[in-house]
DNA sequence: GCGTCGATGGCA
DNA sequence: GCCATCGACGCG
């Protein structure tokens, strides 16, 4: 479990991701958030991960989409501006972490699935609800500006991770969009929810 | 190792 | 009544 700081993406240089980073379509920026690093500062505490697997929701004709019901209270913050976090409760008890992506009044969101813990911290984030969890994310942060102070993104400076796509999870009742290939992963991480490409260590 | 199921609350 | 989930439980 040891590894080699010179090949820690956070001790090398990074930047913060910006505006213009997020405004485009979900499904392209769902694929480029693999591998990229997400910060959360809490009071005095900062944690960082490195995102490992998302899910793309492409707008209101997506039936799998929140925003296909509309606009209402909840998905307004969809149809805005690019870059702030949209964040919901799930079977009562989960909170669920999504970018808004896309122009004004296109209804697009990347849910953020699964991370590695970074620093040397021991978390289980393989899961969209133990992200949030760990992380101390919740329905408070809905609304926040990513290009702020307390919730944002770092370019990672590192190769690109391989990718593979599959049909997002948990949404069967979206007729033929439950079968579009809008989840993203890394091959190679562990850390990717249910089981992933990776057998069970022994 | 895998399928099934209950918890729990906001939303339309 | 639905869920963009998780973990516990039972199987053999």
């Amino acid at each position: 479990m040891l590894s080699s700081l010179k090949e820690d993406p956070i001790k090398r240089r990074v930047r913060k991701l910006g505006r213009s980073f997020y405004r485009r379509p979900a499904e392209n920026l769902a694929r480029d958030l693999i591998g990229k690093v997400l910060v959360h500062r809490l009071g005095q505490t900062v944690m960082r991960v490195r995102i490992v697997e998302t899910e793309a929701y492409v707008g209101e004709h997506d039936l799998a989409c929140h925003a296909s019901k509309g606009r209402t209270g909840r998905t307004e913050i969809m149809f805005g501006p690019a870059g702030f976090a949209y964040v919901y409760l799930i079977y009562g008890m989960h909170d669920m972490l999504n970018i808004v992506s896309g122009a004004v009044d296109d209804a697009e969101a990347v849910l953020i699935r699964a991370a590695e813990p970074l620093d040397g911290l021991r978390l289980d984030l393989s899961g969209p609800g133990k992200l949030t969890r760990a992380l101390g994310i919740t329905r408070a942060d809905n609304g926040v500006d990513l290009t702020g102070a307390s919730l944002f993104l770092m370019d990672d400076n590192a190769p690109r991770p391989r990718i593979l796509r599959t049909p997002r999870i948990g949404v069967d009742y979206a007729g033929e969009w439950k079968d579009k290939l809008l989840r993203f992963y890394d091959a190679d991480s562990r850390a990717v929810s249910k089981g992933g490409s990776f057998p069970a260590t022994s």
